[in-house]
DNA sequence: CGCTATTTTAAACATGTGTTTGAATTAGGG
DNA sequence: CCCTAATTCAAACACATGTTTAAAATAGCG
């Protein structure tokens, strides 16, 4: 396995344990067993690694996920909001079978990346992954068409946070409910629970 | 003013702001104009800031939150999810006058100190501070009682996870919605725009 | 005032950080 | 094989971090 692999391997499992601050250059080299100045030889900084660990996975979520979104928009039949938000099943779960745990550690990266470091991350994939937002806005106004730009924007958000956040803390929600209910959950449970939740967040009745 | 509320103040914009990793004791000391050995003289070390920071907001809000749901539980009648969840804005808004700009510091400090320090103040706040969560349980319990012990613990987590996630990046979704909007938000705004979100959300029909 | 306890101060400490350097090693094509 | 380019490596760099020290200043009380 190349140097490069070995070092965004090793980075994206403790960026997303730990954050991006929170993970030095010295435990990524370690854990990767690869010298620390590999991390400046090939990626140049360590911004440029986390945008690499980010695109490595963007690059795999983003043509399924388009499609996938795209597929609704083009249907003449009017999606559900239940049906939009499943479309992002499909595409996310594929990361585990491009990763091991790659759907749960995209998550939490994601996460990461919208509370670390003042939010240079959410610049970045707004700006070099637009197609998936302004999809995902079409799909959910096509859906939902009585809702205002304004409303749909707060809502928007309200679910991206609902959504990082569980999966920035999932390893440890997973550990408490199977302690405390004696069930055996996945990340695709938990994905599978949020979705009823998040749906019915941006249909809740509008009070003006 | 003490040195000690000097460097509160300093530090809890500035843990808000950047994070309790991102913020250093001399960016902390530097801006409450004091000594930089005055934090370990204080108050020992910088974790223990961190909680001491933490404990200013809690002792102020849990006993005006305690007895808010409490008031809702012992009413006879059955509340709605959205009474439950407003009880929340009173004792949240009263931070403002306990402060300027009290309410969103401080849920933008739980927003951070959800992710930051691997959930270190998740358990201090649940050990220090437990029965603000026992009482939130209840009030729902009563409000939805059809939902089961564990579907509640997912969609409460949920619920923690849109508010916190919300409020810590709520000024920079705040200044994108005045620009696309051209409309004048602040935090109660924001507050009572997830309101109807999160009660809708808890209140999604059971798909089994 | 005089004395003690509290607080403030500047300096140093030890450690950890991202990055750079220049030599050593390895690869790969002619 | 040989030579060049790419890569690896140990070491050092410059700087930032939380913490400690011991002297100086201040407060508070009899």
């Amino acid at each position: 396995m190349s140097t490069k692999t070995k070092i965004l391997d090793a980075a994206e499992i403790l960026f997303a344990d730990k954050g991006f601050n929170g993970t030095s250059l010295r435990e990524i080299t370690s854990q990767a067993q690869v010298n620390l100045a590999a991390v400046n030889y090939h990626f140049g900084s360590k911004k440029e690694l986390i945008k690499a660990v980010m695109s490595r996975y963007m690059n795999e979520l983003s043509p399924r996920l388009e499609s996938s979104l795209n597929a609704l928009c083009l249907d003449e039949s009017k999606p559900t909001l239940i049906e939009v938000f499943s479309a992002f099943l499909e595409p996310l779960l594929h990361l585990n079978s491009f990763k091991d745990n790659g759907t749960s550690t995209f998550l939490q990266l994601l996460g990461r990346g919208y509370t670390d470091s003042q939010g240079f991350l959410r610049w970045f994939l707004t700006t070099q992954y637009p197609g998936v937002f302004t999809n995902f806005t079409q799909a959910v106004h096509k859906a939902y068409p009585e809702l205002s730009a304004e409303e749909m924007f707060w809502r928007l958000h309200f679910t991206m946070g609902t959504i990082v956040f569980t999966m920035s803390s999932s390893d440890a929600l997973i550990d408490i409910a199977q302690n405390d209910f004696d069930r055996q959950v996945d990340i695709a449970g938990v994905i599978k629970q949020v979705i009823p939740y998040v749906a019915a967040g941006v249909a809740a009745p509008i009070i003006r």
